[in-house]
DNA sequence: TAATATTGTTATGCATAATAACATAAATCA
DNA sequence: TGATTTATGTTATTATGCATAACAATATTA
């Protein structure tokens, strides 16, 4: 069996991170499932908690998603009485966005099962190494159409 | 309009990799498009055109996605006349795929563009520093389960 | 030879993501 | 002020990526 050659895809450093992506993801992804949560619905759940009183079109802003596709994410959080959705006085197009007691409960599990699962993930790769790469990352995040 | 802080998602190296591979993704669809070809399509003609005479079986695992995922991908190749599949006198189960001249022109045409485009992309970072993140994301891709 | 494994395929479903169109409400402007 | 424009949340629709089950044809193995 020979080898398949992808260097020239490894030219590329959008495949070298779709591909680290992919393992991370998984990781993530068996993680959550004993929670009952898909990715986006925990990256939503832990900014309520750390942002309540926001609203759709900013959390849907900070996640990158369009606002349609939130609609969903919430509902599921909402049905599941993990946040409320409240009307806003000041601006009754909006709802304000809080967690409920159960929410923040859900949310102190999966963060120590999350943090746990990616460090051991990732424990062979030091830690300075990894500030290294984010610091990278950002630059690459920054590089935006539009904020370049 | 108060900034919203999404320092806990910050603690997980795959959030900066998800949301740094968005804006890499976003660039290499908006490249892709003129050639109508899309991510895995495009992935796959140059995997075909590298190794020409490789089965289904061998590229879908390469590009780590299930072999029912690969079948749409090498049809419109196929019926884009991009590629051929050939059966294989040995094995006659499996189809040695080879890229035709058009797909071997695309190839060219596509890397030129992808190429032009990422580095217009990330000129703003110093090589060796994406270097550096190249051999970190490698680990991170090495640490996949059954392989650590 | 019989049992098992592999290759490509169809069908199906879930998750992620983008767009158009809309009702309601707020902001702007003229 | 009233008219226009903009913002928010929503529904509907579509495309894309990705996983699993089940299957026919063919190879491999026990």
């Amino acid at each position: 069996m020979t080898k398949i050659n992808d260097e020239t895809l490894r030219t590329f450093v959008g495949y070298h991170l779709k591909r680290s992506f992919n393992v991370i993801q998984s990781d993530l992804i068996e993680t959550l499932r004993p929670f009952d949560l898909r990715m986006l619905t925990y990256s939503a759940l832990v900014l309520i908690v750390d942002n309540p009183g926001l609203n759709q079109s900013r959390l849907s802003h900070i996640m990158d998603i369009e606002r349609p596709n939130l609609v969903v994410i919430i509902d599921e959080l909402e049905e599941r009485e993990l946040i409320t959705r409240e009307r806003v006085p000041t601006d009754r197009r909006s709802y304000a966005l809080h967690p409920t007691e159960a929410g923040r409960a859900l949310y102190r599990e999966t963060l120590d099962a999350v943090t746990q699962h990616e460090a051991k993930l990732l424990s062979g790769i030091a830690p300075e190494q990894l500030e290294q790469m984010i610091a990278t990352l950002k630059l690459i995040e920054s590089a935006k159409k539009g904020q370049a």
